[in-house]
This record gives C-alpha cells, sequence and structure tokens, in this order.
DNA sequence: TAGATTGTTAATCGATTAACAATC
DNA sequence: TAGATTGTTAATCGATTAACAATC
C-alpha cells in the first residue's frame, strides 16, 4: 500500500498527531478522542486534523471520535514506525552529538520509539573510535560499506556546509531513500530519494525579523 | 517602517537569499547577480524571488539585476541583523550546547553575523557554574532578572517537554519579543511575541514516511 | 539602439476552513 | 431516539508561477 501525492504538509502533521495519542494512551485517561480534541492538543484545526486522516482511511466512528491506541497504531504503520528503522548520523559535532544522545536515549525510554541509531561517521581522525552511548564513531570512509551492509535507508546529515553535497551523493549511491540535512547550504538529491532540509541558523536568523525596533 | 503582514513563508526565505548574497560578496567574483541566478542558489524560483524582494523596495534595475553588496546590506537591515541582537539560551542539554557553540563561533568569526548569545541557562545545579565559551551557565531562577538587565528581547528555548511552557511565560513577562522553542511540545504566546517551533523529534519521524516498503 | 531583467498584475495551484449529510 | 461527530464536498484563502510592460 503506498499513498503517493499525499503533500508534505499533511505528512509533516502526522507525528503530532501521534505524540498526542501515544501521550494519551499513556496517561491511560481516555479510551477517546475527538477531530476537536486532538486538534487543540497539537495546535491544529479540527477540520484539518479530520482531512488529513482521512487521506489514509477511514479511522473514526461518527458521533463518536477516534480510539486513542487505534488510531496511534495505525498512524506508527502509515509512518513505517511500527517496526524498527536504521538511522545513520554523519558528521559528529555538537548538533550530531546532540541528535544521536537524544534518539539513543528514546529508544531505550518508549518501546514505540523506533527509530534506532545504527551508525555514526565523522571525517575527524580525533573523533574516530569515540563511544557515544552504546555505538563507536566509524570513519566516513567506511560510510557506504557500513550502510549497505546494515541496510540503513534514512540518513541524518551534519556535516560543514562544504561537505554536504558529496555526503549526500555517496549516501545516494548506497542506497538511502530518506535524508534530513542540518547543514546550512542548498543540496539536492535524485527523484527517487526524501530529502528534507532544517537549517537551524535560518531559523535563528528569522526570528530577529521579528523583533520590532 | 515597519511591514507588516509580511508572510512567514516571505520571511522564511530572507535569510537564505541573504546567505547567497554573503557568499557572493566574499568571493567577491561578481557585483551584481540576476533573481535567475540568486533563485537558482538559494533553491527558488526567479519570480518568486522578485516577488519577495519586492515587498521591501525596489532593489534591482532593470536589464541588469540586483548589486550583490548592496542588497545584502538591505537584507540585513530588513532581518534587524544590521547591529547586535543579543540572545539568551535556555536549557543546556546537547542541544543547547550545540546552538551556543555554533552562534558563538560563528558570531566571533563573521563580521556580519551579529547575533550574539548574550546569557545561557539551566535548571541542572551540576550546569550551573560550567563555562561555554566565553559565558557561564547561570540558574534559570535568574531568568527574569538577567533578560531585563542586558536587555535581551530573543530567547531560544531547549528544555523539556513538561518545562517549556513555563518557561516562554516567563521569558514574555520579562520582555520576550521572540522565542524559538525547541521543546517536543506545543506552547502558547500572547500575540505581541513572535512564537516559532522547531522540533527536531518530529522532523525525524516524518522522515520514516519516506521510506518505501 | 537592442537585449536583458526587473517589478507587478493576472492566472494557477494548493492548502485550509466551512458546512453539512451520513451515521454512530 | 436525540445528540454528537465523522468523512467529504464546496468555498475560501493564500502562496506560487506565468506573463509582460516598463526601463535600464
Amino acid at each position: 500500500m503506498r499513498w503517493n501525492k499525499i503533500s508534505d504538509a499533511v505528512v509533516r502533521r502526522l507525528p503530532l498527531y501521534l505524540r498526542v495519542l501515544d501521550q494519551a494512551v499513556r496517561d491511560g485517561d481516555k479510551r477517546l478522542m475527538s477531530s476537536q480534541e486532538l486538534g487543540e492538543r497539537a495546535g491544529v484545526s479540527p477540520a484539518l486534523v479530520r482531512k488529513d486522516l482521512a487521506w489514509f482511511g477511514e479511522f473514526g466512528k461518527q458521533g463518536v471520535g477516534y480510539e486513542v491506541a487505534y488510531l496511534r497504531d495505525e498512524l506508527l504503520r502509515i509512518l513505517n514506525l511500527d517496526k524498527v528503522v536504521n538511522l545513520a548520523i554523519v558528521g559528529m559535532g555538537a548538533l550530531g552529538h546532540a541528535l544521536a544522545r537524544y534518539s539513543m536515549d528514546r529508544y531505550q525510554r518508549d518501546s514505540y520509539y523506533q527509530l534506532r541509531v545504527a551508525a555514526l561517521f565523522d571525517a575527524d581522525p580525533e573523533k574516530i573510535g569515540e563511544q557515544v552511548g552504546n555505538l563507536v564513531i566509524q570513519s566516513v570512509d567506511r560510510l557506504e560499506e557500513v550502510l549497505e551492509r546494515e541496510r540503513i535507508r534514512m540518513v541524518v546529515v551534519a556535516v560543514p556546509a562544504s561537505a554536504a553535497q558529496e555526503i549526500v551523493d555517496r549516501c545516494v549511491r548506497a542506497g538511502a531513500r530518506a535524508i534530513l540535512n542540518f547543514a546550512p547550504v542548498h543540496v539536492t538529491a535524485p527523484e527517487h530519494v526524501y530529502l528534507a532540509h532544517t537549517d537551524l541558523s535560518l531559523e535563528l536568523e528569522r526570528l530577529a525579523y521579528y523583533l520590532e525596533d
């Protein structure tokens, strides 16, 4: 089952719903939730919640709402998070470290969090061999080899701008299907690879716009 | 001069243009740039480049293009980055550290980068007193006092989800005008404060959607 | 002048909201 | 049954692209 043509804007909200539902399941305070309440907690209008979910199926009951545990499981399935997803982080600067720690901690703590950090890479000989959680930072020279051997198809790129495009190219050749680029540079990938960009420095800079004089 | 009503989507692209122009100024390879080339380097269509810039004035010359140094300076002014902007980071976990290091390094290195990290806060007694660059992590108890004294109006929130709303509220009361929240939770602020949210775990989770089965 | 490229208006595209029949 | 809430269609809103007259 593939739901192509689903817009980015929709996909972007699914993990938000997932989080609200998972929280509700944990708290165990309610078995059912309306689009009204789900929207409120996620910061999205109720109509949009219903429309987003309707792209993937009919998960609710009229007059009743959505069963939280069921909808959470469906969202996990839709997001491919119902089974372990291996993930590599390339570039173990401060940001790479932060992302690695966060994901590792969460993978251990939350049974539902199935994003597993499977490999860490850096180009700096000083960093290679360093232990982070239960992993050792490897030389980026072994990038292709390890991605292929471990069947890693999701990669976080946190290298300097000057190296980003080359790393992306190499990940693509090694079979990556989804790449999240944190380097402050516009990079490209072939159509069949999903490439997203999160640029923290751009976020900081745009924020300054809203400081009135 | 205030250009209210400029959409978020437009403001979000300005730092992108700024980066391309600044790079061109540094390289010194061209004095002029067309919307075509600026767009190509930024990953934006030429028409959109022209439209975005036109919200703020007439910066180009027909048949010629934009003067890179001039347009860069105008963008710096529009983004309020033509003078030092003080910034506080609350929550010095791995992500807070990464952001602090990044901004501090860049402030030292790039003469045009005027986002100055002016204060660091954490609630953990273990971390308070720790040196990061030329700053010492302070107790979050002193948040209001320091923000007011140092006239800090831009704040990065990198605390755990459970503390985020309280920290945002306190920043608002202490005069913050622009807040960037990294905590994985939906928080709110009054109308007069600009609040943005960057959620790295949501980014990672949505990425998994694009891994085909 | 001739060619190029802006600034701007109109057309298109896409995403969100409103509304409501279906139905639990 | 009566009340509530979904799933879905139509209306609205906003952002991007296309086109071109103005003009350097």
